[in-house]
This record gives C-alpha cells, structure tokens and sequence, in this order.
DNA sequence: AAGAAGCTGAACATCATGTCTGATAACAGA
DNA sequence: TCTGTTATCAGACATGATGTTCAGCTTCTT
C-alpha cells in the first residue's frame, strides 16, 4: 500500500526547488524575518497563488527545507558511525563544508538562528545514542546524561557556528581537532 | 552636561513597565512571534496609539528591555570577578534563579531564541577579558582564543537552558558545579 | 494527440502596522 | 490648591502583507 505517488510532477518539484532555492538566498541577503512571500515568489519566478498551493506560508517552506537538511544529517550520521565516541563531529564539519551557503543561511551570522534549532535536536539524539552506547565509560555519578548530552551539542554548535562565520577556511578535520581536544582536555586545563 | 532629565514622569514609568511586563507574559504564553502589538497593548492595558508614542514597534520594545537584561549582568559580572577562572558561571546561574520567569521567557523552551544572542554577546565579552586577563594558563597553541570563548559560551548557554528548561529545581551552586566539573575535566575523560 | 494536472495573474477580503487627530486626564511645581 | 505642561486615549486613516478564489493558459504524462 501507500508507495511513493507514481512520481512527482517535473513541474512541482521544479517549482519547489526554485522556492527553496530562493528562501535560501534572501535569508543570506537580508535576513529571515524581512522576507516576505511575495520577495521569495519573485526570486524565485513563481506565481504567488502558485506558492500557497504548495505551502501554507513561509513558515512552512523553511520546515519542508529543514526535513530535507534532516534527512541529510540522519544519513551523515549514519555513516558516522566509527570515529570511537563522540564520533559524530568530523562528518558534521564535512557536511556543512559540502553545503557552505545552505549552512551559512541557516546558521550563520546573518541567517540568524533559523535552523539551529533543528540541527541541535538532530545532533542531541546522535550523541544520546552515543552515551548510552558508550555508558559505563564515563560520568555516570551526580552528572545527569542529559546535561552532557546539552553540554557537548551547545559546545559543538559554538564552534561549528564559530567556523561558519569565520569563512570556514580552516579545514574539516582542523577544526574537528581543535574540538576533540577541548572536548576531551576540558577548557582550563590544557596547557601547552 | 546633561544629567538624567529631572525626572521621569510617573505615568512613562507605569507604561513602559506595564508593556514590558505583558511582552514577557505573552511571550511565556505563545512565543514572540506570534504576538501582536495590540496584544501587547491589551495585556498592559495601554492604547495602541500611546505605544507608539514610547516605542517604534515589538521589536523595539524587546530591545529596550535586553538593555536592562544587559545592565543586570553587567553589574552582576562586576561582582563576579572572584571565583578563579570562569568565575561567571555561579553568578550567571543566581542571576538566573532569582528572575526565573524573565529568563524563562528569554531563554527557555517556550521563549524561543529571544534574547540567546544578547545574552551570548555579553557573556562572550565576559569570557574573553577572562582568558586575556589569565592567558598563560591555558591553551595557547593552535587553537584560536576566539574558539575557545566561543566553546566555553556554548557549553553554557546550552547548560543554562538545560537547567531553566528543567524547572531550575537544583540549586544554583549544584548546576554550577556540574559545569565546572565539565569544563574542567572535559566530557569524555571525566570518570567516577 | 488528448486529457489531466500544474501554473498564472488578477481580484478580493482581512488583518497588523504605523501615523495623526482633538479631547481628556494625570502629573510636577509653585 | 491652583496652573500650565505633558501623557494618555479612542478613533480614523493609509499602507502593505496575507491568504483565497477563479477562469484561462501551459506543460506534463500516457
């Protein structure tokens, strides 16, 4: 039963993917909030009462765009496997150098937080998961395993954000160093 | 030169409180987005006309209260400067406890991403006169200070919200402690 | 080639915004 | 207490974005 609709329509995903596409490229030039439905339809060539029979508002163009960064992140992760506990930082990195400009509208300075939200929920499940895989290896006693859990995604998006703003110059597996290292030495302890 | 104006007249006073006290409600009750500014005149009981006269629009009114959110920490970072390193977080914390709902507002689920950047600004600022003030104790090379304030600010945001977000039954002095634990040790290495 | 499905532009009602008015009420200072 | 000043108010108004509807046209699928 209910198998994928004999196909999609060319033009409807044609029409999808112009809006998103536009979505993404006014959230980099002015912000999320300033947009409006008529700027995405004109960016995008699209009639506005074309728009209204695909989504609900603008609201609900950026959540069908976030499932679709989520269906990402799932299969990132999934590859993301190995790479020992807290595994899932370096394939991070990777993918959002892979998709700089989606990363940087959703994440970075001008985007706002548009997509942290999501992102951080994806990210907290992954590295649950990874606790409890890899439980009797650390804090157990007084911490509870949801404030590390909070704890690393927080410290996680800091420096993902830090480095998307920054131009992302630096390369994946630098930066992921750079957090592995603060993650496992701690902040004020490291010492040269 | 120019003083505060002899003085601020009662009824500005009772406005302004009265609007800032019904966003903060109204904020708790259905997110800052969807409010509207006659809501917010409603809720304080305060023509629409009249709101106008005092702020330019919702967003204005938010701003003007994060300047007094930002007086707060400001004072309350001044009185933080014992502790050793990091010695903002305690303060942080009992600031937190003692305006819960203000913060609740703010920061915490149902509030959204209102003020996460105001308060991260001025905590980065906090954390970053920190680590210059005690620079030779910790990290130095290869990872850029600005990660690092950035990772510290991260960590906590996000143990902040975790703790509001959780009733902020423990107190202060405990959450802290937890955080420190963790900056300290780290999130992977730390073991009973 | 024909029928189905998507797209379009225009018109429309609705709502929030921001401005302005003249009248009323509350204030500060003497 | 009295007086001049200043804030507040309700209401009207123009504007701009939203969301809906419809008839006609274009583009897909088979």
């Amino acid at each position: 039963m209910g198998t994928a609709k004999h196909r999609i329509d060319r033009r409807v995903a044609r029409t999808r993917a112009a809006l998103h596409r536009a979505l993404i490229s006014l959230i980099l030039e002015k912000g999320y909030d300033l947009i409006t439905v008529e700027e995405i339809c004109h960016a995008a060539n699209v009639g506005r009462s074309t728009f209204y029979l695909h989504y609900t508002g603008k609201d609900d163009l950026k959540q069908h765009g976030l499932d679709g960064l989520r269906r990402q992140l799932a299969e990132a992760a999934a590859r993301a496997g190995r790479g020992g506990t807290f595994g899932f930082s370096l394939p991070m990195f990777e993918h959002a150098r892979d998709h700089i400009d989606l990363y940087r509208a959703l994440a970075g300075g001008r985007g706002g937080t548009v997509a942290l939200g999501t992102i951080r929920q994806i990210l907290s499940d992954l590295v649950r998961d990874d606790l409890a895989a890899n439980s009797g290896k650390h804090i157990s006693d007084a911490i509870p395993r949801e404030l590390v859990v909070q704890y690393v995604v927080g410290a996680f998006m800091a420096a993902l954000t830090w480095w998307l703003d920054g131009g992302a110059t630096l390369p994946p597996h630098r930066i992921d160093a750079m957090f592995r290292r603060l993650m496992s030495e701690g902040a004020m302890q490291a010492r040269p």
